[in-house]
DNA sequence: GTTCCATATCATTCTCCGCTGATGTGTTTC
DNA sequence: GAAACACATCAGCGGAGAATGATATGGAAC
């Protein structure tokens, strides 16, 4: 029965895995900076300059990201220098573009996760 | 130049739209919801008996999952019976776990400080 | 040393969204 | 009809986290 306590911990873990992954990925900004990377290795200002993010901003999403195992990081003299840590983030990123074509085109629709737009229902 | 206006557009609204799709799949109790649905369909007192969340807490999830296309409804006399809208979601949290294992015990391995990276001549 | 540049961190504000309890809608059974 | 059930929706609270401006750290050039 404590094996059973066990396993329900293990799925609840493997579930939260999941969940903060997912997490690292539903943000227009890191999408934005994974994009970016994905062409190849950048340092921190070459990312803001092609995202249109504030440097805090980048610097924070890039914590958040490397933490998340999603990007690695490498000094270079003064500069930072990021990258995807797998080319399977990239599959995974070019996959689900292909998906959303196919399958979720309801996904536009959803009000749920609407940025700004003035909406005065809810 | 207005053709620039719409790729940029067009961008933003890719990067959008994806960000919305991970959002969907960024949360615990979605994701138990669906790894449900992913045994087969169910109607709504069935996924609150096995997600242990509250029917409002489900309804409301479901109802996110539904307009954003990743589960499809129909009715069934007083029931309501979910299920996964496509086979290609549920690939793609069985890829996600895969792909946790590897970028986990990759961060693992790698982590933290280690000077021998030897690139950069330029 | 000092100065400048690249990046990280901090403190704050503010918006979003998940959870809950109550209520509403729809369907079946009597 | 009324009652019971299955589910949806609403209002409100509270926490999480994204953006910003200011500041701190760390390295390079002088």
């Amino acid at each position: 029965m404590e094996q059973i306590a066990a396993d329900r911990n293990a799925v609840a873990t493997a579930t939260e895995r999941r969940a903060k992954f997912f997490r690292g990925l539903a943000d227009q900004s890191r999408l934005a900076i994974l994009d970016a990377l994905c062409a190849g290795p950048l340092v921190v200002h070459e990312i803001v300059g092609r995202t249109a993010l504030t440097q805090p901003n980048v610097s924070n999403h890039l914590r958040c990201l490397s933490e998340c195992g999603l990007v690695t990081s490498m000094r270079d003299g003064r500069f930072v220098r990021y990258r995807i840590s797998s080319p399977r983030i990239a599959d995974l990123l070019h996959d689900v573009e292909a998906l959303l074509d196919a399958v979720a085109t309801g996904v536009e629709a959803c009000r749920n996760y609407e940025p700004d737009e003035d909406e005065f229902h809810r």
